[in-house]
DNA sequence: CTAGAAACTGAATGACCATTCAGGTTAAGA
DNA sequence: TCTTAACCTGAATGGTCATTCAGTTTCTAG
């Protein structure tokens, strides 16, 4: 099923990834997930169980993706703080350049907790901890401050680079461009915490 | 009305606290509100006129408290620096002390911006502000490095300080205590910004 | 004490939408 | 070409609330 039509699979995520970040999650109508995906609402289900499989769907989709990308950039940095130098700029270019996916993980992301009390996004750990092993290495490195907690730092780095992001998703006209923000909040950071 | 009987009005407000935390905004049944608060149903309309318009007023309220308690504990600081450290610490212990609010300010704030495309949250911004304010302050005093973008690291320190409650927000038992968190989170931002 | 207004109540209404399913379409093998 | 299983369709169903309002209670002022 999954596997004999692929194609209308990413296609439902697809428009459920524009509805979802136009409207959010309890706003969107399955009904104009599957107009948008050209499909009738019925064939929805034969694809996912609920409304609810098709966010979580969604966010495995997209945040593998989204790791595997972050993955492979940060591999050609060998120095931990450039390593968290560019983090800060590919997190920061994948939101200006998938506003819809930022905006479902800014908003649903915190939703998805309550909204499905069971779920744990695994994938969402797996992010932060990225960070949390730069931090490490950095440490073991003597660059790093002994002091420094990474699963707090790990955290307000992430946060910081959130934070900017809600502000880009929200706002009309960007105020600040992506290379400077970046190199700001890297730099806060890395000064921060080096030793 | 709301003059009236004011009591009623706070009555239902922290009844609304309740429920939007515990069950986020969409599933919170305005007749579960109406249960907690000790009233009908109709007489949430008497005092509200949609859904939306408790959680607004919610907001509205709260914040102000937040942003008042805020200003009258960084005011007994002079210099910059210790007026940061100071509100990392007093951040973290509202969201200790109040996880209710800081649940709905966490996951609502977001939603809100979608969920009313018009309504721009006032407050919200004036508690970013005390922030930037103080980084104004300290570049003026030389304290903070001239680089230093405040509207930038204003977002940058605040969002590191609500990953972090997000983190307590969320799990059951709190990894790391309030007072090394806010150190560890100032002890990076003041370092990665000062002269 | 009494009339009228203000508050309050909670059952009833109606809108909205996720989900289902009876019936149609497609495609592959014989 | 015929069969039939897998797919797809979209109208109909049913459940869930937000919101209303006719009726009741409480308050106030005269």
């Amino acid at each position: 099923m999954r596997q004999k039509n692929q194609e209308k699979y990413k296609r439902i995520i697809d428009a459920a990834t524009k509805v979802f970040a136009e409207k959010g999650f309890y706003k969107a109508k399955v009904s104009e997930i599957a107009q948008q995906a050209g499909v009738a609402d019925g064939t929805i289900y034969i694809y996912f169980d609920h409304k609810d499989d098709i966010l979580i769907s969604l966010f495995e989709e997209k945040m593998k993706e989204v790791l595997n990308n972050m993955k492979e950039q940060i591999r050609s940095e060998t120095d931990p703080l450039k390593k968290i130098e560019k983090f800060a700029l590919v997190h920061l270019k994948l939101i200006r350049d998938n506003k819809d996916i930022a905006e479902i993980i800014q908003v649903e992301l915190r939703q998805s907790s309550k909204f499905m009390k069971n779920y744990h996004n695994t994938k969402f750990f797996e992010y932060l901890d990225l960070i949390g092993d730069i931090i490490e290495e950095g440490k073991e490195r003597g660059l790093i401050r002994d002091d420094i907690l990474p699963g707090i730092a790990k955290r307000a780095f992430f946060g910081a680079l959130d934070e900017m992001s809600r502000f880009w998703v929200l706002s009309k006209k960007p105020k600040y461009d992506i290379e400077t923000a970046s190199e700001q909040i890297s730099s806060f950071f890395i000064n921060g915490i080096r030793r």
